[in-house]
DNA sequence: GCGAAATCTTGACAATGTCAAAATGCATAC
DNA sequence: GTATGCATTTTGACATTGTCAAGATTTCGC
């Protein structure tokens, strides 16, 4: 799984380090050229090379904060460790974010980004694949859970995010239109988020509710509970498809 | 909703107040007699009167840290501010519960011993009601989700739980059970959790996605993407309820 | 009664987020 | 070509948290 599952193993970690910077500064890792890799996020000032101090340190922050997540875990994703990871001052990261909320929200945002396009992608992909949109959607979803358990969580357990911010709060509400069109789609229907009915609102909510649900106690190893009760070799994956299908009665 | 929803407006709050204690030592605010408020825990040595030094300071610890949550919310619930609620000194709870996972890990015990209960009152109710028992039991789970939205995401959302101790594992595999059996129940069959056919797995995942979903986005907010779209005056338990009726096709 | 153990306090340390002030480097006006 | 101005970054400080070790205080077992 991810780089997060033993995140509590190794929880009497020690004790035993001040502010070290990495040696020297690591000015500039990426040389000059483009640095639009993080999802097309805005370079402050986008055509000078070195155009500050550090050339783009809004973007180094957020790569290294990425870093700092899939290695340490969301317990380790501190402002001072992204510092740290970026080589800079503990109080650089403030400036450019404001506060820890910023930085999160920021990074979250970006997530909501690569999750819609993942999304999008296995749509794309279902009817080559013989299967239905909505079940390669839902399939995304919950691998996009499980092979980002940090981004995820991050993502939807946040305390420490701030929706108000213009750029998490439009790339929440596009994957939710996203969701919507879909479910609209399933249902031979032109659904617009702003104006629904019940039935199509209900089926949103069941499958959002579903594909969520089972995402977060997936991570959260609660189905294990459910797992350790079926066949051995039964993958989370089969118990996926099985329960996406339409509910089926009893052997009798 | 509960006391947590506007935890984020207070976010910038005074940083003045040293390790303050109220006044006087609180002595035993119960003075004597039984203490089992808090649904059955275990009183270390029952019938002494002022066993030792607080009398139980276990159980007040716990009772303080419920009274902290649901004022502060879930960032606010410190091994400090317990020890502060309670009128002792900071380093006292750690002398019950270890760290703060054990403190936390306690009174999510609590919660599910709590959740479970009210999950069964529901379906007791249910006959009399006229709604089917698996639906009385998710409005149930949703409810107690928005009633107590701490205690919830303490339960499952938390990273600083810790789900070897034996009290909150047995807990939660008793709620977990309880889940198994309704679900049976349903089906009209005989459903042991350790033995189970993956019709029956998917049956669990789906309700239990579902009901667990819906909760954790009902009290993210994220459900007002959807609610907004629906005709006003239109609540979250008539989605709740269109959303467990099986699957309609659309209108057309 | 008395020693031992349980309970609680005091004091300390490392770590975090945040703030203010200083320092540094780039850009442009003159 | 230099000087002023501003964005950027560092330094230092403070309050807060969890955790530990050592001491004080009370209760229990004998």
């Amino acid at each position: 799984m991810g780089s997060e599952g033993d995140a509590k193993a190794a929880k009497a970690s020690k004790p035993a380090k001040a502010d070290k910077k990495p040696i020297g500064r690591v000015k500039s890792a990426m040389p000059a050229g483009k640095k639009g890799s993080l999802a097309g996020k805005s370079a402050r000032k986008p055509d000078h090379d070195q155009p500050y101090h550090h050339g783009d340190l809004h973007e180094a922050l957020l790569l290294a904060a990425k870093r700092v997540a899939d290695r340490e875990g969301l317990a380790g994703l501190t402002l001072r460790a992204v510092a740290r990871e970026a080589g800079v001052s503990h109080a650089a990261p403030a400036h450019h974010f404001g506060d820890i909320t910023g930085l999160l929200s920021e990074l979250a945002a970006i997530g909501f980004q690569r999750f819609r396009a993942a999304m999008s992608e296995a749509a794309e992909k279902s009817s080559a694949a013989g299967t239905s949109e909505g079940e390669a959607r839902a399939k995304a979803y919950v691998g996009f859970a499980r092979d980002n358990p940090c981004m995820f969580q991050l993502m939807f357990r946040a305390e420490k995010l701030d929706y108000q911010r213009p750029m998490l709060h439009e790339a929440s509400v596009q994957a939710f239109e996203n969701l919507a069109r879909a479910v609209g789609a399933k249902r031979h229907e032109e659904v617009s988020p702003s104006q629904l009915t019940l039935a199509q609102a209900a089926d949103i909510a069941r499958l959002w509710s579903m594909v969520h649900g089972f995402a977060l106690l997936y991570l959260d190893g609660r189905l294990h509970n459910i797992m350790a009760g079926l066949p051995p070799g039964t993958t989370e994956e089969t118990l996926l498809a099985a329960m996406l299908r339409p509910e089926q009665p009893a052997k009798a």
